[in-house]
DNA sequence: TTCCATTTTTAGGCACGTCTAAAAATCTTG
DNA sequence: CAAGATTTTTAGACGTGCCTAAAAATGGAA
């Protein structure tokens, strides 16, 4: 019951940085930095999402998704990344190109058109940066435990999984040093990156790497 | 330079209007029923259009599209169109149902997203309804004489070539009575026809209709 | 525990695009 | 050709979403 861009852009910005620290409560400052704007744009904001019942606000501490809200969010997840999908798989764009018209093409407003394109993919489980697509009901396919290469404690073997949001400078810094999706990752390897790239690519452990383990 | 959907929108408002009357000068009424808003906000977007450079305003008497103008409009009907072809060629969407997602997919904003779907479509000559599809230089593929059903004069045979913006309710009954692009209809039947549909059937004299003119 | 630095919200303003009501120009008709 | 009817523009206002500057709340250090 809206067709507001920038209400949609809050609530995918709350929902990422809430994912990520799962502490849960997320401060406007971040949310500001995160969507390019000043705090007190994303205060008045965060108000009116509150007042649709998608976000719940605690002055002064911080903002969070409501069950409706994070569905809402969940929905816009799935069409970004299914238009990633159909940009790059059927049209040919590079992986690091579709983030930004995926951004426009993800504001479109039609349950048929993301069903439909979602059957035309062929009802895809991730997208070419290897993110999970949520189902339409909100929910994600069950898969190997992905996480953030800076918490994988043990340096171990890992495959690459995903890229989470960089700029385009740096996807395409990782490509031309031969990190795509799918690249197996030698602890020697991992420990050779920049620092900042730990923080961006989720991995999955490979489990024939050789040991025993 | 500009990302603003209403100023979009009422370029091509001033498009579609003014290539089927060609008397050339719009009213703002005329724009306002069109886009479904009241006059004097017409007036107000059309004097932001004329000092971008892209309409003249005549005070009083109407509006039309600067050469720039033209181009820009030109590029929005192709956007249009080629996502109206996509969505029934590609994901089997019905031909009335693509009109308002393609006015949504219209205003994404990225010269390669086109470029790479009309590759994709085959660089089609015509969307779903039959209408040309301008090419990116804002021309149009040769073709035949296409008039609106109500001027052609001496009643002939002709061939459905395209309709022109209709409810959903019109083209749904349209289909129902048979009609379809590349119909056939002999005078007999355009004279059984509702008046209404004379001024949105867009059709082509058929030539190899039995007579020797 | 009180005071200062930092974060966050409130206050007030601006740009865009819409509206209604009133004024101005054009058209029509007697 | 002049007066009323109609069309169009101007005037003034509102909602959305952004900003800067100032006030309020929080949290850390002496």
């Amino acid at each position: 019951m809206s067709k507001s861009t920038q209400r949609e852009d809050h609530l995918k910005a709350l929902y990422a940085l809430g994912e990520s620290q799962p502490s849960s409560w997320v401060s406007t400052t971040q949310m500001a930095s995160h969507l390019g704007v000043k705090p007190p744009s994303v205060t008045a904001m965060v108000q009116v999402l509150s007042e649709l019942g998608w976000a719940e606000h605690r002055p002064y501490h911080g903002a969070r998704l409501t069950p409706t809200g994070r569905k809402l969010a969940l929905s816009l997840v799935r069409k970004h990344r299914l238009w990633e999908t159909f940009l790059v798989e059927r049209l040919g764009f590079g992986w690091e190109e579709v983030h930004d018209i995926a951004e426009q093409l993800e504001h479109v407003d039609s349950v048929a058109l993301v069903e439909r394109l979602d059957a035309y993919l062929g009802h895809p489980q991730s997208d070419p940066h290897g993110d999970p697509i949520p189902k339409a009901d909100g929910t994600f396919h069950p898969e190997g435990e992905v996480l953030v290469l800076a918490e994988l404690n043990p340096l171990a073997c890992c495959e690459v999984k995903a890229v989470r949001e960089g700029s385009d400078a740096t996807l395409s810094a990782m490509s031309a040093k031969g990190i795509a999706l799918g690249s197996v990752l030698t602890p020697a390897q991992i420990e050779a990156l920049p620092a900042a790239w730990l923080d961006q690519l989720m991995v999955r452990k490979t489990l024939d790497d050789g040991s025993t383990d």
